[in-house]
DNA sequence: TAAAGCATGTAAGAGGTTACATGATTGG
DNA sequence: CCAATCATGTAACCTCTTACATGCTTTA
């Protein structure tokens, strides 16, 4: 399963598209630029392992819509935390669905995250000290710098939507012991 | 020519070095983790090409030298600035050998990233502002949030970096209108 | 009806990953 | 001397990119 494939079945998990207008979308999502010739080898591959289907609606445009197999493939990707190696490009992705994900899994994601994220910094922060005292080139402790100020700056980020998930959770839990209409109507 | 193909060339211009020896220093220019099934084909590839060349010092490990040609193709590929859709990565990589570089050349580049991430910022503004009135999926919104800070980040990086080379030129003009003898020898 | 843009698709080539195989060297 | 690690290499598989081919639909 590679990270277009995540995104595409994410993207028609809201709903059936067609291939050249999922395009569009995928770039949203941080695809710069996906060409039609692996978006449409993609469609092909998922509707092979039976997680999307065609319909053709249209003549021109094929629509594609997830099966209840790849609503199930959909969520354990969501709620399967992905390798070390594969980190950083899918936490993203499955950021942007995690409107399909447990709420009490999101907190656990993020937490997580935000500790990968504190190691990280820490071993930057020491690599950086490091190649400060053998007086390394300029250019390469400017990249390092670079890599700590980031990982600061996406932890802070982190904390605000951690802080921002706990609120709605808490909100949430006071709609269901009891809450008026409205509020139960999420 | 790929990514790896010029940071092992970049690599090997400070000295011969081997294979496995390369994969370390790989990592901490941003290949998380290179294959060895990707990294010797790379060195046979660019000794293919003539831009490196294999000197069999030590009965196991297998140095690997760059060439004149090498030298001039990591020159070109360091002044050529990168197309839109391979700008990121190549920045980076291109910023990690900038001592090869030109240091007129150097400060254009770095002023042309800047234009670049504020154009990005830009469009990721206005890209967030639409969001939030069309009362996106909170996510949506939080990815968009960090594209924009980290963007932020990265420009405020950049000021730092341009402004310690413009610093480095000046000084380095001074030395070279009769400074004194310390002072030419850079 | 011709042009421009929409929409899908395929083929060739390149490069990356994993897994496997193999030999050399060092340390206990 | 055996195990662990160093070090190089190959093969199978997969996916991506580029380029090309093809047809439909809108609009001028």
């Amino acid at each position: 399963m590679t990270m277009l494939d995540l995104a595409v079945l994410g993207l028609l998990r809201d709903g059936p598209r067609h291939g050249y207008d999922l395009k569009q979308s995928l770039a949203d999502l941080g695809f710069v630029r996906v060409s039609f010739g692996s978006l449409y080898p993609a469609l092909r591959r998922l509707e092979k392992r039976g997680l999307i289907e065609a319909l053709r609606a249209s003549g021109r445009r094929k629509a594609y819509r997830v099966t209840g197999a790849g609503r199930d493939e959909l969520d354990l990707l969501l709620r399967t935390e992905p390798e070390t190696s594969e980190e950083d490009r899918r936490f993203s992705l499955r950021l942007a669905f995690f409107r399909y994900l447990d709420p009490g899994l999101r907190i656990r994601s993020l937490e997580r995250r935000r500790r990968q994220l504190v190691d990280r910094m820490g071993d930057s922060q020491r690599a950086l000290e490091k190649a400060q005292t053998n007086a390394a080139d300029r250019y390469t402790l400017a990249i390092m710098r670079r890599t700590v100020l980031t990982t600061q700056a996406d932890i802070a980020w982190l904390d605000e939507l951690i802080a921002a998930e706990r609120g709605a959770m808490a909100a949430q839990e006071r709609s269901e012991k009891g809450g008026t209409a409205w509020a139960r109507s999420k």
